[in-house]
DNA sequence: TTAGGTCACTGTTCACA
DNA sequence: TGTGAACAGTGACCTAA
């Protein structure tokens, strides 16, 4: 059915048109379904097409998804059964389709042949047809030739369209040639078992494609003969590929924006919404956003930030590395840097970078990760002159300034490995505004028991500088201090645990009332409390989720037996049992007040916008083309040549 | 190459045989040949049956080797890698080979028809074959028919072993059946799309057989086809339309949570986020989220509501309002509604019932519409007795009981159409709560320049009955009078044109000093009042948001039509109207002071806010966003649009 | 009395998933 | 489109002018 449908989309296709055209009732009733919210601003065409699409996709989908499967997983053999599955129907799809064409192309010469011959055979695969003239005796004759992978036809021409067979020439032990003299461009020598000939071509590249045809097919009989009957595999084939050196991102790519596709190329995701849409700016592929969630800084674009596709920027992060490494040792040269926004810790790159150069200028994207916090906010860096700034964006960086680093007020957060690294790059954020950031170089510790780091101004002036010591014995302070020794400030952490975190600043005197943290703890999943919300000390999370589930009068399903575990971790998984678990601990809807927005007609306005888009008209105004129809299947080499692209669509190959 | 193999073996075989008996010399050749030590004693045929048995024989060994292979050992995945590919390569051979049978037949099928008609084609499987007397006008006449797995082809013998096509019969649609009365047991009916007859097999068991073929080709190709086009897997129940006549949602659905699907069962969209899918807990199908936007009550469920599908939730509408009308005429059962969530009307049943039954109760969600306003909240409702309750969901029920309409601090609100409908349902807001409404019916004007309206009760008694009139002349007034006139009360409202909106009730004495309640309400939004605040008896909050707009020089917006109505659940909703109204019963600017704590300690940064505060700052974060961008503010600095964050600097004005 | 301030607890926002 | 961290607004309650 499935290659059915895939034979007959063209006509069917082709049919809605025109019917859609002829009865203007109908085309009118098409329009009005295309235009209903379920079909997401793609045509009726679209939708016919996903049937097609549906068996690569799966196919596809499930090889990821193993790929990122832990052998350990549940999942993990049922997923490989379903992908063995579905591959099975993949391939036993694309053999009938081929064997479909095939098999039309064998009756086809069979009826064409006078008399009754059975050229249709299981296994055999037409390859070739055309009239070469035969040599014989300085006169010129006309004969068609059949080329099959296991035999070549050799007939003659008798009346339109018909042919008397003459000869079955096996591929076993058959020989093509070229003349040896040159001068018979056109020519070329066939040797079989049963007859041979001399034969000429109407040009030289027929002729060439003729000898090219044969002779493949001889060698792949062969091969499959001498496998078969040996038993052994037949020898591997190279497969070369043809590199294009040149380096990712300094050329614009050939956008790759095969408008029939609702998928994305790398993860195979459908986005029927156009807003997901993307291209990589580095190889022009249609991607999803999530596949495309990085942006990198590209050569041909002048080195500004574009978005790109999860492979490309693996690639440019290697070719940047790289780059930068060389930057390194010649300093004064600028790079920039682009990092993933999952990225947690600083990028050993730009560690080398702020380690070698000194006057270099670099700057990225990196996460600030703030105390035991998984993770911060992402923020655009730069590293000038020693100094470490830090803005919301990289378009930032002309609208602040950087300050001198304040001694009072001020939180210093480190990574737990300080101790091991004797020199590296620190955060210091300045609580107040929570935006400037300076850069703090942490020394040797001066002595065993002593550990010291220098918050360091801009300037580096003294009067900018403070010193941070802890002593052995009391894990819990830390000794601020001037260079001068005019302020002497104690750190202290709430514990020994928190040193590696953050420590609070008090003066001198305050050193009894040790501010407790009172951490609370979310009654519902355990997760850190902001406070009592509708009634019970809970977290943001939980406080959102039960506003909205109220608000909105959500009802859930539990998919397990209600008793789902609500957790940090795991609070997401099912949300009826966590507004079960809301409600139980007495989180009150009653508190849910209503919104305070009463209009929301901009979402509508939206929506007619984004209907009015271009992407909209581009999807359909693509599936028109009547090579829209094909594009799941590339069975061989001739259906690839009918100007469908190979890259955009899942390929795969029958065996045979 | 395995499949023609094994399809010639015969043939070879028996050619050899042959040769080597009619020619002598071959045959001693071949003897001697088996009689050397290389052959083990046996014959010729045996090897080459040997590149048949291979791949058997392969499969057979590797099974067995993986059979005694532990998990653990280094073999384990190759030879499952292995096993993989020779059941691979055997179920292409077994493929190929019934597929070539499978086309020869079909081959030989389309040779036998008169007329070029393309039987072949890739999938179609031949399946049964046959001569069936067709009767019309009880004239018996042979037909041939040839059924394939999606095709019944109807022929006429025309002469030896050729047939003329007369019809292809699509199995879509197709049912065939046995006659009705038990004597025709050679007889079965076929009906199709194109056409019916009725056929006379040779025999009950011929008859049987055909039966028997055709039904389950129909059901093959039926669910192979529902389930290509749908993606989902075929159902194992029987699609028979036999009525299961029990009511939908009387019983819990089997649910049908295929996982492989990503598909809407309903709009076939597909859903790649887990949460996007959704359950109808009617009939159990898969479905979208815009597919299932409906809940409705279900009987299993003890009357809970919970999320069907959009066909189910028809079927369960339509079930509904037939057991509603007959509730309607036998008053005292209880019938419960569920409405769209978009939906904006009371639905005609919905009135129906109302009027008609007195003592029926009814329960849905509504829109509260309210004045001139497009939209409202949606709200749970029920009629009980004549009274009409609303709850902020369904749950809710329990929670609240109706109380008595209080005719002090009362807003009644209506629609503007009400002196259009005689006799309509109106909703009475008790304003202390927000949350109680009573039923009120509007009588026809009992004269021209009067209109009248009854609050009525919940238990209907007099006293609990509260008569709006409102007379010519004055707009601003509206009497409200007990049927006993034993309370007479003035509505006031504070301009004519609120007259559709709210009005507020004093007391009779109150008329020209009006006698001070014990407990004083707001006059901004009618909460209770703290006391006198900026010139105003007003209350906390609006106290608060008095002086907080003022302070900080805020300017509002209104996304209405600057009439929002502000009372205490709703005050917050509009900003704008409500510092408007503030203004407007008498709070005074100038009483708002300046802020006493100019900050000691704690932060410069806020001392930086303090003292922009003269210039008048507000800080509004999604300025940037197009949907939040207002008319009324204006940005200070250019700078401001260039993408910097404008968080920090925006600077917003009065607009005038 | 009626200003002011405080802060727990509402609300909304939007990057992210 | 749900989630939740972050931030903005509200108002009950308190202090003090």
């Amino acid at each position: 059915m499935y290659s059915t449908y895939i034979r007959e989309f063209d006509k069917n296709v082709a049919l809605l048109e025109e019917q859609s055209k002829r009865n203007p009732a109908f085309g009118a009733v098409v329009r009005e379904f295309e235009a209903s919210p379920r079909c997401a601003n793609l045509a009726l065409k679209h939708y016919l097409l996903k049937p097609v699409q549906r068996i690569p996709q799966y196919q596809l989908l499930l090889t990821d998804y193993l790929k990122n499967l832990s052998e350990d997983s549940n999942d993990y053999k049922d997923t490989q059964a379903a992908l063995a599955l579905v591959k099975d129907v993949a391939n036993h799809a694309n053999d009938i389709m081929k064997q479909g064409d095939n098999f039309q192309k064998l009756i086809q010469v069979q009826c064409s042949l006078n008399g009754h011959r059975e050229i249709v055979q299981p296994g055999r695969i037409f390859l070739k047809e055309g009239i070469l003239m035969k040599l014989s005796r300085k006169v010129m004759q006309p004969r068609m030739f059949f080329l099959f992978n296991d035999t070549l036809l050799y007939t003659t021409p008798v009346q339109s369209g018909q042919y008397k067979l003459k000869n079955m020439l096996s591929l076993a032990g058959m020989k093509v040639s070229k003349p040896s003299q040159e001068a018979y461009q056109n020519e070329l020598n066939i040797e079989s078992v049963e007859r041979s000939f001399i034969l000429s071509a109407s040009s030289a590249t027929e002729r060439d494609e003729w000898l090219e045809a044969i002779s493949t097919a001889i060698s792949d009989y062969t091969r499959k003969k001498i496998s078969f009957i040996s038993g052994r595999p037949p020898e591997e084939v190279e497969l070369s590929d043809s590199g294009d050196s040149a380096p990712l991102g300094s050329k614009a790519p050939i956008w790759i924006p095969d408008p029939r596709t609702t998928m994305c190329m790398i993860c195979t995701c459908e986005f029927s919404l156009t807003w997901r849409r993307h291209h990589c700016r580095a190889c022009g592929k249609v991607v999803c956003q999530s596949c495309s969630s990085n942006k990198h800084c590209l050569e041909y674009l002048k080195n500004q930030f574009a978005r790109v596709c999860d492979q490309c920027f693996v690639v440019l992060q290697q070719q940047k590395s790289e780059q930068c490494l060389s930057a390194a040792v010649s300093p004064g040269s600028r790079a920039t840097f682009a990092f993933s926004r999952r990225q947690k810790k600083i990028p050993a790159a730009l560690k080398e970078v702020s380690a070698n150069t000194d006057n270099s200028s670099m700057s990225g994207y990196l996460q600030r990760s703030k105390g035991n916090k998984k993770q911060g906010k992402r923020l655009w860096f730069v590293i000038k002159d020693k100094v470490l700034y830090t803005y919301a964006a990289s378009e930032d960086v002309a609208a602040l300034e950087s300050q001198p680093l304040s001694s009072t007020g001020v939180y210093a957060s480190w990574g737990t490995d300080v101790k091991n690294s004797g020199r590296r790059i620190q955060i210091v954020t300045d609580q107040q505004t929570g935006q400037k950031i300076q850069i703090v170089t942490a020394l040797e510790p001066s002595s065993p028991g002593k550990q010291q780091f220098i918050l360091a101004n801009a300037d580096y002036s003294p009067g900018g500088k403070v010193i941070l010591a802890k002593q052995e014995g009391s894990p819990n302070k830390v000794i601020l201090t001037t260079p001068d020794g005019s302020g002497v400030n104690q750190l202290l952490f709430a514990s020994p645990e928190l040193a590696g975190q953050q420590i609070q600043f008090v003066t001198e005197g305050s050193d009894q009332s040790i501010v407790k943290p009172v951490v609370e703890y979310c009654v519902v999943c355990g997760d850190k409390a902001s406070g009592r919300h509708y009634g019970a000390v809970s977290c943001e999370g939980c406080k959102g989720f039960f506003k909205r589930s109220i608000r909105k009068n959500l009802v859930y399903t539990c998919r397990g037996s209600g008793e789902c575990a609500i957790n940090k971790l795991h609070r997401n998984r099912c949300q009826y049992c966590r507004l079960q678990r809301c409600i139980a601990l007495g989180m009150k809807q009653d508190s849910v007040q209503c919104e305070r927005k009463p209009v929301e007609v901009t979402t509508r306005e939206k929506s007619v916008n984004c209907a009015a888009s271009t992407e909209k008209i581009y999807i359909r105004k693509n599936l028109c083309s009547p090579l829209a129809a094909t594009p799941t299947f590339v069975s061989d080499k001739e259906t690839a040549s009918d100007g469908v692209k190979v890259e955009d669509v899942a390929v795969w190959r029958a065996k045979d």
